[in-house]
DNA sequence: TAAAAATACTCCATAGGTATTTTAT
DNA sequence: ATAAAATACCTATGGAGTATTTTTA
């Protein structure tokens, strides 16, 4: 078969109009230059230089061939480049798994982080749910994400970044009062995000099991997918619902008016972490993941300090 | 440095999913598709399938690669095509040196044989003169050419096709009676072309040695290049010109009227040959030497038969 | 347990070198 | 006599194979 390697030594024998010409533009000896020449006219079936006297005369077929040897070689130093370019971050696409609720404690701040530092990429945040992007990570369809744990496989690097607390959410001051109980949730009327999601969410397990444990089930009155959706619900007094301090907090005075908060007794807590698979994690996704987990753990510092 | 190869065990990795799966589309063993893949993701810095499990992933620089990779093959493909194409006569030039006044031998026929036989080539008849042909063909710019003997060139298959005689052309009936001398030419008023090529064309030399023996030089009183405007300086009355039988019977009823002619004795003799460098002719030169070897050579025997 | 990748190793083709010869200017 | 191609021969790299191990679904 045609090698690359061949077809340089053509063009530059072309180019330079001899051998020995070729051979020192290229760098080695005349007779491989030749040699190379000779198994491309063998390969083809055709002569490409006529050897007259000590000089070498094109034939009409090396006319044909140059400027798809040419082209040949364009096309491997531009996939070169096209491949540099993305190990580079100068094109290509980054991306990166996130929970649902993500964009609450992210929200557009890490995208314009990562357009700053590499204005010419392409960036996607793929992930309506924990669960469901943790199994991307396994089938290697994403390289890394943040997610709620837990995260049981040994084949992945977890960094856990933030720890955020479950909090009850309601229009109704009275409502509010007291310490929010597993009971008190067995009793009221709830509405709960993640509809689709309501098996395998680590949140929904969590409130099923405290729940459970008070002899009744978990049966919200209302499920809706968006987390805002519910808090909307919520404040139209149609509802209760339970959410994340992240959320109220990443939220700030866009929290739909009228609602407030009580903190659940036994307190509830989900942590998120940054996960990735062993190995070598590609640039893109190495810039990514150290972004996440700074913003993460300078937010986690920020919610503690409120707390305390 | 990126080799095809590598290229195209990367396209059949990315297209079948596996090493073993491409591995048994091109046919060869598995372990030598991986170690490709490897070269390449060594020589390029960069992962382009990521090991899962017991599948593989493509990265992001793997999509960057694909499209420039397939270019490269396909540069490679047509490169293949475009030689072989140009082998097979069906596309390229013919090109073929020829002596000036070939064209009243072979005249358009030539080239209307080799437009028929492979319709998508391009034809070049090149040469001015014998002795500048011939140079052509020393130099290599030339593979094949039918020009007048001598060719003092041990280097060059030389194959006479056709010997032609000169003969003396006139518009006056009375010049033409006797058969003519070399006094004869020396005391006429000649015209004679090939102007540019007075010192090295053979016909030229040959006149002028015979002229030269009986004491005189050879001093044509007009000089033009084109044979076919000798005569028809000769036809207006204005000189008498000297030129091959074969000219006249090519020329047939397009000679221009009023002129007849003689033979010139002692009689003088060109002879016509296919002439190339030893070794291999191209197939389009093998062509066109076979073409016109037959046609000369009809026309030969044609004219020896007209003599008879 | 099956399927795929990775590893280990052996073998051989070939690219590349040096030295020399041939050829043509 | 010079410059270039061709030839001869040697070496080392690396491509391809088989056999085996590791990993994971």
């Amino acid at each position: 078969m045609l090698s690359l390697h061949q077809l340089r030594c053509f063009l530059a024998t072309l180019e330079h109009g001899s051998f020995t010409a070729a051979a020192t533009a290229l760098g080695y000896a005349q007779p491989s230059i030749s040699e190379q020449v000779r198994l491309l006219e063998q390969q083809l079936d055709t002569t490409l230089f006529r050897r007259v006297g000590r000089g070498l005369v094109p034939t009409e077929a090396a006319r044909a061939l140059q400027p798809h040897a040419s082209a040949a070689l364009a096309a491997v130093a531009e996939a070169g480049r096209a491949v540099a370019s993305v190990r580079e971050l100068l094109t290509g696409t980054v991306r990166f798994g996130v929970f649902r609720t993500a964009r609450f404690y992210l929200a557009a701040d890490l995208v314009a982080d990562v357009l700053q530092r590499h204005p010419g990429v392409r960036v996607e945040l793929v992930g309506q749910n924990s669960a469901e992007v943790l199994e991307h990570l396994r089938k290697g369809r994403l390289e890394a994400a943040v997610i709620a744990l837990p995260v049981e496989d040994e084949n992945m690097v977890v960094t856990p970044v933030l720890r955020d607390e479950l909090v009850y959410v309601s229009a109704d001051p009275a409502r509010l009062h007291a310490r929010i109980t597993p009971s008190d949730l067995a009793s009221a009327q709830l509405v709960l995000p993640d509809a689709s999601w309501r098996e395998t969410d680590t949140t929904r397990r969590q409130l099923a099991q405290a729940v459970q444990r008070t002899g009744h089930p978990l049966r919200p009155r209302i499920e809706v997918e968006d987390t805002e959706t519910a808090l909307d619900i919520a404040a139209r007094g149609l509802a209760d619902t339970v959410t994340w301090r992240g959320v109220l907090h990443g939220l700030g005075d866009r929290l739909p008016a009228g609602l407030g908060w009580a903190p659940l007794r036994p307190a509830m807590y989900e942590t998120f972490a940054v996960v990735h698979r062993e190995g070598e994690l590609s640039p893109a996704s190495r810039v990514v993941v150290d972004l996440v987990t700074d913003r993460m753990r300078g937010l986690d510092r920020a919610m503690r300090a409120r707390t305390a």
